[in-house]
Formats: C-alpha cells, sequence, structure tokens
DNA sequence: CGACTTTTTGACCTAATTCAACTAATGTGG
DNA sequence: CCACATTAGTTGAATTAGGTCAAAAAGTCG
C-alpha cells in the first residue's frame, strides 16, 4: 500500500512504478516530531523541503496584536516549502498539530526529481498550483460565506483532500483540531466557532468528537457548503484510482 | 525609460542590458483592450501568458448565488496566468478594470525565458511567489482586521507595489476601483465600505477621488495598517533602484 | 486527585448588513 | 450642449451576525 505521499502526486499524474519505487524510498527516512511544534519558522530559511507522510501540520502567521491566522492545513502527502529555494526566508511558521511522521528531501533529491523524472516534477508543480488555487478558495470562503457554511466548506474540502490519500473512511476521518485553531482559520471567535458546529451538528450534517469528524450525508454537506471541488484539481475519479492502487 | 513589466522582474533580479532589451522587444508588442472586459475566463485554457503592460485587472471568482470575491489586483507588470500551462483550465477569471496595454507572451518566448535567460526565469518565478504570499497576506486581512485597518492595508500593499513599478508620485497614484469593487474584495458590504473609507478620510489617512487615491502620510497609513512589506520580496530598496535606472 | 485545557452556555454589546432613499457624477443620443 | 438615463457615492434607520466577557461543564493528563 502506496503512502500518502505517493498517492498525492499519483493523483495528479499516472506514475510509472519505478516513480513509485524512488518515491517510497526517498521517503522511507522519517523522523518523528510531537504535536504543537514549529516545524519552520518564520525568518527561517530551510535546506530541505519536508514532507508530511503522517500526522496534520499547518502554516500560519501571526499580526503585530497578537492574531493568528491559519492559511493551510497540511495533511499526509503535503509538502511543507517547496519554494523556499528562492525566497531568503519563510514568511510564514509551519507547526504540527498532532504528532506526525516528516520525510526529508535534500535538495539534491529535489534536483534528482526535478531534472531526471519528469513526470514526478510535473506532479510536483501541480502541488503548488493546487495550494495556491486553495489559497485563492479559502479567500471566497472568509470573504463571502457565513460563519455555518463557512466551517462547513471548510470540512468538505478537508473531506476531499482525505479522500484522495485513502484516509477516509465514507464521510468520517481524523480530524485533531481544537476550536481555538478552527476561530484562527475562520477568522471566527472561538465561541461563534462553538454555536456554528451546534447548529451544523444539530442539522444532522457534521459532528466532531475525539479528534474525528463524521459527516453523515457527505453531498449533503457539499451542497450546503457550496463547495465545488474542482479547484482541487484532483485528475482521476476517486474511484478508478482506488481500484488501480489496488496492489 | 523601462516598462512596469521590466521594472517589476528588476525589483526582484539584478538585470543584464541584454535581458532588459530581450524583455523591451517580447513586450513591444501589446494590444489594447477596454475596462471590464474579461481577459481569461473561468474554464478557458489560453494559450498565451499575458502581460499587463498598463492599467489595472482583477482576479476574482463567483459563488453560486452570484456573489463575488476579488482576490488580486493586477498593475502593471504583473501576469495573468504562468501557471496555466499544467491546468486543464483557469478556476477564475481576469478581468480588466480600467483600459490597459496587454502584452502576450507566446509559448515559445516562455520557453526561450525559461531554458535561455535565467535570471529572468528566476524572477519570473518570483513573481509566483510573490502571488502566493500575497494571498496569504490577504487572507490574513480578511480573517483578522476590521473593516477601516483592512482597507488601510490594501491601500498600503497597493502604494508599495505602485512605487515598486514607478507608479506614484508620493502617496499619490491611479487607482480605478469603485466602491463596490472594494467590497468584493473586503468581504464587506458596499455601505460600510463607505463608512469605513469616511472614516480613513477623516482620520486623514487616506482619500480617493477621480481615480486616484492620495495617502497624504505614507508610513503613518503603514503603521495604522500593521502592513509589513517583507512579504513581497521586493528585493532592491526603493531608492537605489531608482537611482540605478537612470538610463 | 488536582491542574489545565477545551467545550459549552448565557447575557450583553458592537461591527457590519440590509433596505431605502437621496445626491452626485458620468455618459449617451438627439 | 442639453435632457435623460444610469452608475457611483452618501446617509439614515432598523436589524443581525458575530464578538466579548464570564463562568460552568467536561475532558485530559501528570
Amino acid at each position: 500500500m502506496p503512502n500518502a505521499f505517493i498517492r498525492k502526486l499519483g493523483s495528479f499524474e499516472p506514475l510509472r512504478s519505478d516513480d513509485r519505487e524512488w518515491l517510497a524510498s526517498v521517503s522511507a527516512h522519517t523522523r518523528l516530531v510531537g504535536a504543537d511544534q514549529d516545524l519552520i519558522r518564520e525568518g527561517d530559511n530551510p535546506e530541505n523541503v519536508l514532507v508530511i507522510v503522517d500526522g496534520f501540520a499547518m502554516r500560519y502567521k501571526m499580526t503585530s496584536d497578537g492574531r493568528r491566522q491559519i492559511f493551510a492545513y497540511l495533511i499526509p502527502g503535503d509538502f511543507c516549502d517547496l519554494h523556499v529555494a528562492l525566497l531568503r526566508k519563510m514568511d510564514h511558521t509551519i507547526a504540527t498539530l498532532s504528532p506526525c511522521r516528516v520525510a526529508q528531501l535534500s535538495p539534491g533529491t529535489i534536483l534528482e526529481l526535478t531534472e531526471r523524472r519528469p513526470s514526478l516534477a510535473r506532479a510536483l508543480w501541480m502541488c503548488s498550483l493546487v495550494d495556491g488555487a486553495t489559497l485563492r478558495e479559502w479567500l471566497v470562503n472568509l470573504g463571502q460565506r457565513s460563519a455555518p457554511h463557512r466551517i462547513a466548506h471548510l470540512f468538505s474540502e478537508l473531506h476531499e483532500r482525505m479522500k484522495a490519500v485513502g484516509l477516509t473512511n465514507d464521510g468520517t476521518f481524523e480530524l485533531p483540531l481544537t476550536q481555538a485553531e478552527l476561530s484562527d482559520t475562520m477568522g471566527l471567535s472561538v465561541v461563534h466557532v462553538n454555536r456554528s458546529l451546534k447548529e451544523l451538528r444539530e442539522a444532522g450534517l457534521v459532528s466532531l468528537k475525539d479528534e474525528r469528524i463524521v459527516i453523515s450525508d457527505v453531498q449533503r454537506l457539499k451542497d450546503y457548503s457550496d463547495f465545488d471541488p474542482s479547484y482541487l484539481h484532483l485528475r482521476w475519479p476517486q474511484d478508478l484510482r482506488t481500484s488501480a492502487q489496488r496492489s
């Protein structure tokens, strides 16, 4: 069974088996990082590119008055910082939300990837494009939707992404977020997030318990939240991929 | 005097004079597009990369209930769609806000640029990284700041960007935005934008008139809006660049 | 068991929205 | 160049979504 990283790249490009094997070998060596640890800090200039193999992380930035805005969740298979080579320093922080297994890709590995494995390079580039598209969608979310719809949209997105790396069980998946983290994602107060979650729960749409989310009817949640998955650019329809991946 | 496109790339990388000349020649042929025209529509798969040589444009997306979120302003020197080669189709629309002069870079031009002009290629890549960073900053803006601060932050950013391409006159520059457009950018109602602008005006911070903005004291506006320009990654301090560019 | 964090709820407050009207611009055709 | 139509900006009044403060439950963990 391929790891999430391989699954993710595979959802953008059909991968040859030697590419899969190479990916498996370069991401085999992982280190464990506890929850709530900074992986890369604002101002750092990290050497290696990190990949979340397992666990949850986030990107965020603080304002000068101490408010925090989270602008991405990193789930298994996601990259931390493809771009950092060019920028002198990180303009935001990446931190774990739960214990994570993290693979480090050295500059040499990235070089081999970009120069000798074109389909992986394309998949990698796709990742950064999708990150951008996701950010745009989040802006739409914050700018245009009410609290409950906003939260529901986030959940729809996370469900879609988790499904793409094979980490859902129907509408259920791991989601180790506190309401404070949700509120810093959504530009809402904790109290209001709490009440909105209650509303969603009472509407029979979603419930959170024990770091897991349960979506009773995924399609209904997507309809409710006006979720259109096309911005995630997942090229291969879910069922196809799942069956093709049995090894 | 170099055009905005050359100035912009030059603000990321020191450019050799042959690179400058080449840029001038490939961006010499422009077409004129009137105000309020779509340059690229959601769903399109455009061949060429467009560069705004003159005028203002925006990126936006509609929600299914007819609300619009603007998530970028394109000012002279900005690219429309470096990435589109890989994605099957645009996931948002780009439209002009004022009459624009637009240069089209053919796939061949882009190829030459990426393969034979490394410093331009780096500058180009920087552009897309900065676009991403800007988007993140906008998310912070929508998520964490009150209406007047939010608007002030946008104005601070636009001032900085316009300055980088030599289009400011102290705190004054062209800004052909309606309040409706501002409201769709900021996730606010038109009425509230109007009142917030009044507040900023009465505080002596900014005034808008005749498609121009006047910032009486740029530093004061930046302080007010908690603006930190580092996310724009403008490598060369403004004064240096200006003097170096006298031809 | 305490100490601490997270969730939940109530009461109250305020930033922002909505609706509606009115004024000031801008533009268009005769 | 004016009359009329249309778009953009401004203001007031009423309403609401969301925030703040405070405190109680409910989990979590050494």
